[in-house]
DNA sequence: CCTCCACAGGAACTGATGGCGT
DNA sequence: ACGCCATCAGTTCCTGTGGAGG
């Protein structure tokens, strides 16, 4: 057994853990009370709050950048109304999903499904026609008079996918209580857009947005009186040092006061300086942990791309600032390396943009005049992260190890 | 001023996959 | 057994674009 670990197990025994509470560092931890957002809060509450008259509450849609509290409001708020309903005794069923974690809309629609307690038989993952899976939700409310309230997180990415196959699920969704004769439908939907109305139908929007409400951004002031309140009941007294919050909430400012992001954040920081040892957390530990996070992401994401994706970015990684002209070329030379189809330039363009939206190279349109328009990109990442994404990659039978 | 290059990137289509209902 | 329906990676075809060089 190494060292450190022994270490950890040891300093986790004697209980010197400057963490005592994980949980409420947690990303899915509500906490008894939501800092500034107290007006937001009565708002959702009045909209919802006619399911306890048992008639159907406003349909609701939410507006905020990533980490302005939006599900901690809606989660807190059902909260506070299923307390109430306990007592009298009629079914409120919540069923929450992230449209960014379902491939389409066929999935979402099964996982709300699944939260009503349908069964794999009922609703299976793959087969069906949608408008199917729709019916047998509709009627499992209808049939056992549920109150439902669904709420959809990052509908934009719905609405997109919906546009995209000409499907009028949110239509659907919007108008679902006139097919109902018993129960109710309620839906929450939670964008990180503003401009997302513009992808809808004029028709949903008047349904859905009977309610809008938008989440401020939070300043650096504000994030660190959130992760302070987190603090108190998450170290042991005086744990983190004053300049490691403000870099903490710094950081998060950084991206638009993401708050989740900085508590995140703040307990891996906890984390590794639990494991140095050390009784404080510092700014060292903190930015640590940040370039940690970072590059665990950039991995996980490298390791899971198809053979293809991977080559490409492979290509950009020997060629720094070719255009994609050259990149193809180098990736097609991979290619005939390793014996395997080229894939056509236009998927190739397309790979390289997907790969340049989550930031691992980057890419600037450059005019060359009757050499005509092309990009360039370059890698954004250490290249040996790259290579330790790759290094035990097998693509059926074949390793890359070679050609990094 | 016009042309023309080397792509960018949208749209529509294809073919494989996979599991349903009948 | 068969057709249906949705999804997904990839292809085909297309129009658009900015400026160096004529």
């Amino acid at each position: 057994m190494s060292d450190p670990i022994d270490r950890i197990l040891d300093a986790v025994e004697a209980g010197e853990s400057i963490i005592k509470n994980r949980d409420v560092l947690r990303l899915d931890y509500v906490p008894d009370k939501i800092q500034y957002r107290d007006s937001e809060m009565e708002q959702v509450t009045q909209s919802l709050s006619p399911i306890l008259r048992q008639s159907r509450p406003s349909n609701l849609l939410l507006y905020g950048e990533p980490g302005t509290g939006k599900t901690l409001v809606i989660k807190k708020v059902i909260e506070n109304i299923k307390q109430r309903v306990e007592k009298s005794n009629f079914p409120i069923n919540v069923a929450y999903s992230n449209s960014k974690n379902e491939t389409a809309v066929y999935g979402l629609l099964v996982s709300l499904g699944r939260q009503l307690d349908l069964n794999e038989k009922e609703l299976p993952t793959t087969g069906l026609a949608i408008s199917e899976i729709f019916k047998r939700i509709l009627n499992k409310i209808n049939e056992q008079k549920l109150n439902v309230i669904f709420v959809i997180d990052e509908i934009d990415n719905l609405a997109e996918k919906a546009q995209k196959t000409g499907n009028d699920i949110l239509y659907q969704l919007t108008r679902a209580n006139e097919r109902l004769e018993q129960g109710s439908l309620t839906l929450v939907g939670i964008s990180n857009r503003l401009t997302f109305r513009d992808l809808l139908d004029p028709r949903v929007i008047s349904s859905l947005g009977e309610e809008e409400i938008i989440f401020t951004n939070y300043n650096v002031e504000q994030i660190k009186t959130i992760l302070r309140e987190r603090i108190k009941e998450a170290f042991v007294e005086n744990a983190v040092e004053e300049p490691a919050l403000d870099l903490c909430a710094g950081k998060a400012a950084q991206q638009h006061g993401d708050a989740r992001r900085a508590i995140d954040l703040l307990l891996k920081a906890g984390e590794i300086a639990d494991r140095r040892q050390s009784k404080k957390v510092t700014d060292i530990h903190i930015r640590e942990a940040f370039d940690k996070i970072e590059e665990k992401l950039v991995k996980t994401t490298l390791e899971k791309y198809p053979l293809h994706k991977k080559l490409v970015v492979i290509a950009v990684m020997r060629a720094s600032n070719f255009t994609t002209g050259e990149i193809y070329q180098i990736y097609k030379n991979l290619c005939k390396v390793l014996g395997r189809d080229e894939l056509t330039n236009r998927r190739i363009t397309q790979m390289l943009s997907e790969i340049e939206l989550f930031g691992i190279i980057s890419g600037r349109i450059v005019n060359q005049g009757s050499h005509g328009s092309t990009k360039k990109f370059e890698l954004k990442v250490p290249s040996e992260t790259v290579k330790m994404a790759f290094k035990d990659s097998k693509e059926d039978g074949l390793t890359l190890q070679d050609i990094i």
